[in-house]
DNA sequence: TTCCCAACGTA
DNA sequence: CGTACGTTGGGAAT
C-alpha cells in the first residue's frame, strides 16, 4: 500500500463511497488522469434512476492514487468500469495494486460488434445506436495514445494544450449543465449536437482541475455505456438461459474484460528465462553472439555447406533463387518448402543440407542472440506485447515469439529459485467445445471419456486415427477426400453437431455475421466504408477479414472454424481470469497463456494447491459454461522445473 | 517507407 | 485434415 496519508479514507469524498451503501460487484466507472487524480461514478441501488453519483479524488503521485484505488478494491470490490485498460489501469498495474472484477468497454465492444476499433467514440456510439464515428487520424506514438482514449491528460497546468475549440453547433459546453440529449442525465459536455463523443473534450481542459471535472463526465458516460452493452448482451438468444441464470454473453463480456487486466499483467511480468542456459543452447546451434561485422559475416558462412552441393552463387534466403538453383541439379519442385523438399531428401544431397540450414537459420534470425537481447530483460523475463482478443475469432495473441517459440527452446524456460511450474494443457478441447456449442447429445456422450476420439471410433466403426481425422475433417472442412466414407459415417452418428457446422459454412460462403456460443460477432460481411472525413486521406481498412477475393470455399472453412475456434479461446479465457483471481492467495502468478495451455509459477510449497486450483477452477468454469450439455472438459496438470520437461 | 509473399514456428 | 497468429528476409510498389 503506497498511499501517503493513511487518514484519508477516514474522512473525503471517498468516506461516501464506503459508507454502507456500496455492494460488492456494483459498476463503478473509473477516469484517471495521472498526476492529477481520477474520477468516479456509480449508481447507488436507493438513488433514482439515471442519477449516477460521482467523485473527484485529487492524487498528484500515482502512487498515491493506487494507494486509494486499493483501498477502494479492499473495502468496496466494485466491478471497475473502464474505457480501456491499457490507460485506465496503467496506474494500478504499475504500482502492482491488483483490481479483481471489470468492465471493459473497449474489449466488450469488440465482442458485441466485431471489427478492429475500438477506441471511445466508436464504443460510444455503437452503444447509443449512432453511426459510427469518422476514425481517428493516424499518428504515431504519445500522440496516438493521447488522442485515441481516455485516460490520459497531459496538460500542465498552465492552459490548454490546444485552444478551446467549439464543435459543431457549439453544445460541447464546458459545464455539466445543458438540454437532453441521446444519454440522459450525464450532462453533455463531452457530446457534440450529433450525440457523438468528442474524444479531444477531456485534453483540451484548461487546468487540472477543469480536468478532474470533466474526467467525471467521462465516467458517467462510461457507466451508460456499460449499462447499454450489458443490456444488449443481455437480450442475446441463450441456449443455457433460466430464470436468475445471468446470460452467458455477460458472463464471456466480464471474462473477457479480466482478460484484458491479465494480458496487461503478463506484459509487465513477462515469462522466466534462464539465460545463460539459453545462451548455452544458441551457442550449440547458431554459435557465438555477433559483436561485430565480421562476426555476422562468419555467420554466412553456414550457407557454405549447401552451397557446395549447388552450381555458383545462390541466395538463399531468397525462395526463387533456391528453387532455380534446385532445378539446375534435377530437382524440379512448384515450392521450396519443408514438407515438399522432405520426401525428396534422398534425391539430391543439396536438399538434405539444405533443410539442415533451414532449421539452423530460422533459429538464428528469429529466435537468436538478437532476439535474446531484445527480448529478455536483465530479470530473466521474456517480455512482449499482448491481445486478449485478436484477430478472427478473438484469441490471445502475443508477441516476441511468445506463442511460437520452438520446442527446442523451451529448455531455457526455468522457474525461478524456489519456484516451480504448474502446467495445465485442456484435452481436445475443440471437439469438446463443438459439442457444447451444437448441443449435440451423442457427441455429448463420447466427451464423458477421457480420449473422447476412442467412443467416436466405436460409433464410427473405424479405428481411432480414422475416427479423429473424420472429426477435424467435419470441424475444418476437409478440401482432399481422403476422409470421405468416414465423415459420411460423422454425418449419421453426430447430425445436430454437423448442422451446426454446416450452418456457419453456408453462412461463411453467403457472407452472413455469426455470432458463437459466447456472443462475439464474427464478421463475414463486408463491412460498410465508415463516413469519411473532409480532412481523412484514407479510412483504415475496417474490412472483414474474409470479404473480398477470397472464394467461398475458402469463407466456408474460415466460418466453421471460427465458431469452434472462437468459443474455445472464450472458454480458456474464463478458466484462465477464474485461476487468476484465485492466484494471489499461493502467491503465484500466471505467465504464459498458450490457446489451450496454462503455465503458472508458483512457490514450490504451493505447487498442489496451484494443481487443485486450476483442476477446480476448470469444473467451476464449465460448470456454467456448458450448463445443461452434458459435456465434460479435461485437463492434465503438471508440475516442472522446466517448460521442457512437459509431457506431450 | 510500405506492403506482400514465402517460409516456418506455435496452438 | 484444416484454421488461426507472429516473425523473418527478400522484392516489388510507392
Amino acid at each position: 500500500m503506497t498511499s501517503a496519508n493513511p487518514s484519508y479514507p477516514a474522512a473525503g469524498p471517498l468516506a461516501d463511497l464506503w459508507s454502507g451503501e456500496f455492494a460488492p460487484r456494483q459498476p463503478l466507472a473509473l477516469v484517471v488522469l495521472p498526476q492529477v487524480g481520477f474520477a468516479l461514478a456509480h449508481h447507488p441501488p436507493a438513488s433514482p434512476p439515471g442519477a449516477p453519483v460521482t467523485l473527484t479524488v485529487p492524487a498528484s503521485e500515482p502512487g498515491e492514487a493506487a494507494g486509494l484505488l486499493a483501498e477502494i478494491e479492499r473495502r468496496c470490490a466494485p466491478r471497475w468500469v473502464w474505457w480501456s485498460a491499457p490507460t485506465t489501469a496503467a496506474v494500478p498495474l504499475a504500482a502492482r495494486v491488483r483490481l479483481g472484477a471489470c468492465w471493459d468497454l473497449a474489449a466488450v465492444h469488440r465482442l458485441l460488434h466485431g471489427g478492429r476499433r475500438d477506441d471511445p467514440a466508436a464504443v460510444w456510439a455503437a452503444a447509443a445506436g449512432l453511426p459510427a464515428p469518422p476514425p481517428p487520424p493516424r499518428s504515431t506514438g504519445i500522440a496516438r495514445v493521447a488522442q485515441g482514449q481516455l485516460g490520459l491528460w497531459e496538460g500542465t497546468g498552465d492552459g490548454p494544450a490546444t485552444g478551446p475549440r467549439r464543435i459543431s453547433a457549439g453544445v460541447a459546453a464546458d459545464d455539466d449543465g445543458g438540454g437532453a440529449d441521446a444519454g440522459g442525465a450525464f450532462g453533455n459536455g463531452p457530446l457534440a449536437a450529433d450525440g457523438q463523443l468528442d474524444a479531444g473534450w477531456l485534453h483540451r481542459a484548461a487546468t487540472p482541475g477543469e480536468a478532474l471535472r470533466r474526467a467525471t463526465s467521462l465516467a458517467m458516460l462510461a457507466l451508460h455505456t456499460q449499462d447499454r452493452q450489458q443490456a444488449a448482451l443481455g437480450s442475446l438468444p441463450d441456449r443455457r438461459a433460466r430464470p436468475g441464470r445471468i446470460t452467458l454473453a455477460v458472463l464471456t463480456a466480464r471474462a473477457e474484460s479480466a482478460a484484458e487486466l491479465l494480458v496487461r499483467e503478463l506484459e509487465r511480468d513477462g515469462l522466466p528465462v534462464d539465460r545463460a542456459v539459453a545462451e548455452t543452447l544458441l551457442g550449440e546451434i547458431v554459435g557465438p553472439p555477433p559483436h561485430t561485422g565480421a562476426d555476422e559475416l562468419a555467420a554466412r558462412r553456414r550457407d557454405a555447406p549447401v552451397l557446395a552441393h549447388l552450381r555458383g552463387p545462390v541466395d538463399l534466403r531468397n525462395p526463387a533463387a533456391v528453387r532455380a538453383a534446385l532445378r539446375t541439379v534435377g530437382i524440379d519442385v512448384p515450392d521450396t518448402r519443408s514438407g515438399r523438399l522432405e520426401p525428396l531428401r534422398d534425391a539430391h544431397p543439396a536438399v538434405a543440407a539444405l533443410l539442415t540450414w533451414r532449421r539452423t537459420e530460422r533459429i538464428a534470425t528469429t529466435y537468436g542472440h538478437r532476439w535474446l537481447d531484445t527480448h529478455v530483460g536483465p530479470d530473466g523475463r521474456l517480455r512482449g506485447a499482448w491481445h486478449a482478443s485478436d484477430g478472427a475469432a478473438g484469441r490471445m495473441t502475443a508477441q516476441a515469439g511468445l506463442h511460437n517459440l520452438p520446442a527446442d527452446l523451451r529448455v531455457a524456460v526455468v522457474a525461478e529459485p524456489g519456484r516451480v511450474f504448474v502446467r495445465a494443457d485442456l484435452g481436445q478441447i475443440e471437439p469438446r467445445v463443438l459439442a457444447v456449442v451444437s448441443a449435440d447429445p451423442a457427441l455429448a456422450e463420447a466427451t464423458r471419456a477421457d480420449d473422447m476420439y476412442a467412443p467416436v471410433a466405436v460409433q464410427l466403426g473405424r479405428d481411432r486415427p480414422q475416427a479423429k481425422i473424420a472429426v477435424l475433417a467435419a470441424m475444418y472442412g476437409q478440401t482432399t477426400g481422403s476422409a470421405g466414407e468416414a465423415l459420411r459415417r460423422m454425418r449419421r452418428a453426430y447430425p445436430t453437431a454437423l448442422a451446426y457446422l454446416d450452418d456457419a459454412d453456408a453462412a461463411g460462403r453467403a457472407g452472413r455475421d455469426l455470432r458463437t456460443y459466447g456472443g462475439r460477432r464474427i464478421r463475414l460481411a463486408p463491412a460498410p466504408r465508415p463516413p469519411r472525413g473532409l480532412t481523412d486521406p484514407a479510412p483504415p481498412d475496417e474490412a472483414s477479414p474474409v470479404a473480398g477475393g477470397i472464394p467461398e470455399t475458402a469463407r466456408g472453412r474460415f466460418a466453421r472454424n471460427a465458431v469452434i475456434q472462437g468459443p474455445a479461446a472464450e472458454l480458456f479465457k474464463a478458466w484462465a481470469v477464474t485461476v487468476r483471481a484465485e492466484l494471489p492467495a499461493l502467491d503465484g502468478e500466471i505467465v504464459l497463456c498458450l490457446h489451450d495451455e496454462l503455465l503458472l509459477q508458483v512457490p514450490a510449497a504451493h505447487a498442489d494447491a496451484a494443481a487443485d486450483l486450476l483442476h477446480r477452477s476448470l469444473a467451476a468454469t464449465a460448470t456454467y459454461w456448458a450448463a445443461g450439455s452434458g459435456v465434460r472438459f479435461v485437463v492434465e496438470v503438471s508440475i516442472l522445473r522446466r517448460w521442457s520437461d512437459a509431457v506431450h
